[in-house]
RNA sequence: GACCCGUUCGUCUAUCGGUUAGGACUCCAGGUUUUCAUCCUGGCAAGAAGGGUUCGACUCCCUUACGGGUCGCCA
């Protein structure tokens, strides 16, 4: 039997966390097991879709490098994959309701009728639960068809995970309640059910749901602050599943190896953008510098910033100090363009700094008669210069980091002088010395 | 309100009756780096509460509290 799992997203906003972890567990699961991923879009809702939302989810699910193997722009034996193109299957199974006497009119609508007894559904991660339907004024009759002849959600949900043959559905908890009902209407069909799996919500640091608007929901803002989709990958797999081992970086594949329901936790978890960001470093970390400079170019482009011949060198000095690629026009600006601010906080430990103040002037003057330029020699000049009034070089070296890019955290030393050549560096001790 | 599910450091989590309750992020303190980052070491920090069961409970059961979910001609 060949493993079939489904991604079933509407067209009504765009594409969240929430949803993207279980396209994510999905596709694990279905890659896991050599099976058959599919992708299907629900669009019953006619007034609230948008081709916007439909573009923004399959964009989503291609950065974050979900392949499916059925569904738009894939095809497949079990097509059409919008639910609002298959309007006949749907009255097909409509009518095996009718002839079963299970369903009623209500209003122009139709009501299916459950069968008023205790339904057990036995969920991979939930385990059993229980929903007792004799109580009816807790599980009143669902409406399956609207008074306009459309199918609602259960409906065809249930419809097409038959008709497509889905051997899992893993989907949010906020499905759970569904899962007794949709059993009932596949009981009233004589088919067998898939089996279920339901993987807890997502949630705000703060607890609450997460939903639109909140800080890193939508998954087409995490390309923008510069996130790897590796990492994104990895930080919410691991948000409500754990691999039992205490890696925790991990790529694609590895998680593919790794993966397996039984190890989804049954508790929501909280989204903690400072450790997706930790997660985001790591990957970068292992990232050439070409990759990372590509990847790094349109953010410095965007920032206004001129992209230099040697833009991979400069970049590469800036590459492993970076938790995002949005941090890196900030993190290189002053290597760029001579206007840059200075951090108070850093000139004020320059000008606290006796040996600094005094030798700036000296070491200005060592560094412009230099008739060669590297890093190395503006290095022994600055050591030259230390010795000779009885300092350590060590002394003079943060100051100078400082007068070079006008803060106290940056890039090497070494790169610092070596990019900004000669004149530059002598430039900038002056500038600085003006301001102490 | 009714019905479901859940509850270990601030956060993500390990533990499947016997552990000094482990790891990671964050934060703090050292060290390495003559600078910055990386990195290394150490530290702060947890079983919601109350009852049982048991020789023994974070682990099993009950109650309460809290959190989340569901109760649509939305999906």
């Amino acid at each position: 039997m060949t493993i079939r799992t489904r991604f079933a997203p509407s067209p009504t906003g765009y594409l969240h966390v929430g949803g993207a972890r279980t396209a994510l567990f999905n596709w694990l699961f279905a890659r896991k097991h050599g099976g058959v991923f599919v992708l299907r879009v629900e669009d019953t809702d006619e007034a609230r879709n948008t081709e916007e939302a439909r573009q923004a989810i399959f964009d989503g699910m291609h950065w974050l490098g979900l392949d499916w193997d059925e569904g738009p722009e894939a095809g497949g034996n079990f097509g059409p994959y919008f639910q609002s193109q298959r309007s006949e299957i749907y009255d097909r199974w409509f009518a095996k309701l009718v002839t079963a006497d299970r369903v009623y009119e209500d209003g122009g609508a139709w009501r299916f009728r459950f069968d008023r007894k205790p339904v057990t559904m036995h969920d991979l991660v939930c385990g059993e639960v229980t929903i007792d339907y004799r109580d009816e004024s807790n599980t009143p009759d669902m409406v399956v068809k609207r008074s306009d002849g459309s199918y609602v959600f259960h409906f065809v949900n249930v419809v097409d995970d038959l008709e497509m043959e889905i051997t899992h559905v893993i989907r949010g908890e906020d499905h759970l309640m569904n899962t007794p009902k949709h059993l009932q209407l596949i009981e009233a069909f004589g088919a067998q059910p898939p089996h279920y799996a339901h993987i807890p919500l997502i949630l705000n640091p703060d607890g609450s749901k997460m939903s639109k608007r909140d800080a890193g929901a939508a998954v087409s803002d995490y390309p923008r602050q510069g996130f790897l989709p590796g990492a994104v990958v990895n930080f919410i797999a691991l948000l409500g599943w754990n691999p039992k081992t205490e890696q925790e970086i991990f790529n694609l594949t590895e998680l593919v190896e790794r993966f397996s329901l039984e190890q989804v936790n049954r508790s929501p978890g909280r989204f903690d953008l400072e450790k997706c960001k930790w997660v985001n470093q790591q990957h970068l970390l292992g990232l050439s510098v070409d990759d990372f400079a590509a990847a790094a170019k349109p953010m410095v482009v965007a920032a206004g910033l001129p992209i230099p011949a040697n833009f991979t060198e400069v970049v590469q000095a800036v590459k492993d100090k970076v938790r995002l690629f949005s941090e890196v026009p900030a993190a290189l600006d002053f290597l760029l363009k001579d206007e840059f601010s200075y951090e108070d906080e850093a000139v004020e430990k320059v000008r606290a700094n006796a040996t600094a103040t005094a030798l700036f002037g000296d070491l200005a003057d060592a560094f412009k008669d230099l008739s060669e330029w590297s890093a190395d020699a503006a290095k022994a000049a600055l050591t030259t210069t230390a010795q000779a009034a009885g300092a350590k070089p060590g002394q003079l070296m943060f100051p100078l980091r400082v007068a070079l890019s006008g803060r106290g955290h940056g890039p090497d030393l070494g790169d610092m002088l070596k990019l900004l050549g000669q004149d530059r560096c002598v430039l900038r001790i002056r500038q600085l010395i003006k301001m102490i």
